[in-house]
DNA sequence: TCTATTTTTTAGTTGTGTCTAAAAAATATT
DNA sequence: AATATTTTTTAGACACAACTAAAAAATAGA
């Protein structure tokens, strides 16, 4: 078993690597709160459980292991945010703290248990893909929602340029990220878009379409 | 905020202090499988912290304070063991572990939306009482189920004398601790019980009746 | 009541995970 | 290439919460 802090560590790690051949100790400590020295430390000690391959001065990676541990507390985060924000009724916005504790209660069983009461979730309440139990993870898919073909649906999980216009429209129409949508069409006259979203119909601007990520789950 | 450890502490003296004037520093540390040297240190943190009177070498109490951190606590870690056992369904057996972990998840949000989910549950699947959000808590109500008057109902807690027969007998039925049960009549013959458990009459032995502890909510 | 035993506390150690300050390595500048 | 700057590591300190061993207090037994 590995402490919450070493958890923690993995989780980051993975985070960070992402697309990188390497990540310093300096973007490690900075993303976590924590002086370079603390980090070092920890990756010596990560290194030592072979959970990191880590060169000094030179930067570190995550190992299949490693990596592994860091898909399953992924996992365990992403299936409690569902969990908080579809069955007790939290915003999406609000979760993250709580799943952040919620991820380090260890039981394999609880997670199964908590996969089924939740319908086999495929992605959290952000958007973002839940890694199975065997360590595979859907790679994020992530389009602009005017870049979608008709009839394409997904998850809205960010925002490209976000003014605060932008935002407060979002928020008026009650648009929050996590919300689910599907394009219908696009007009030709003025390249606004028809899409469903909360079961109805209604009409987004070209700025907005090519303002919204959407992430859709196949090709 | 206390740690993860003081917590436990605390809800360690509020089971040991039930009915008691004083608790032990030993009495602690056999329930805690630590040493006592170690719970004098932390008894002595927690008195500073105004949650124990502690007095030297004369045993310990929780003030005020102490307890309605304790029964939050236990308020949670009940909370989860509902919500285990109805909800996930896990055995009551075997929530124990998991339900210590998550009792220590800190998020008063969180519990009050459990609480909802749950439908404001009153007593946890081992029939033990839910603390409120204001820290109080219904007082045990213990009887034999042959002490119950007709149409009284409450929840299995316990077997006064647990011989393998009973036992079998019970998991034959497959009758558990935390089930809800409610006598209808004491036959007259035989001081045999119509009872209805898992939503079917059957009939109980006085032999039964007489080891069966049940948990009722009001005298 | 005085000694023996048990209980409890104190003193000092250990492991984990953080920190600061200083040293060492890598990178950038002139 | 030599020096200055930035990054990273090492060394040493600290808080926490456990431990062992020894001392002190309370309790039990003679």
């Amino acid at each position: 078993m590995n402490t919450k802090s070493e958890e923690d560590y993995l989780k980051c790690l993975y985070h960070l690597q992402q697309g990188k051949k390497s990540v310093s100790t300096n973007e490690i400590a900075n993303y976590l709160s924590m002086k370079p020295s603390s980090v070092s430390d920890m990756l010596k000690k990560l290194a030592e459980k072979k959970c990191v391959n880590y060169l000094k001065y030179k930067g570190s990676l995550l190992t299949k292991k490693g990596e592994l541990i860091a898909l399953s507390i992924i996992r365990k985060h992403r299936l409690w945010e569902t969990f908080l924000v579809n069955k007790l009724g939290f915003s999406w916005s609000k979760v993250h703290n709580i799943a952040e504790q919620l991820e380090h209660v260890n039981s394999e069983e609880l997670i199964d248990k908590l996969d089924y009461f939740l319908e086999y979730p495929q992605i959290d309440p952000h958007g973002d893909p839940i890694p199975q139990k065997n360590g595979t993870i859907a790679k994020l898919n992530q389009k602009l929602l005017s870049e979608l073909k008709h009839g394409e649906e997904g998850v809205i999980t960010g925002i490209k340029k976000g003014t605060p216009s932008l935002l407060n429209f979002l928020d008026q129409k009650n648009i929050k990220l996590g919300d689910h949508i599907q394009l219908i069409s696009i007009l030709e006259f003025d390249q606004s878009a028809e899409v469903i979203i909360h079961k109805k119909t209604i009409n987004l601007s070209e700025k907005i379409c090519s303002n919204l990520l959407i992430e859709t789950l196949n090709d």
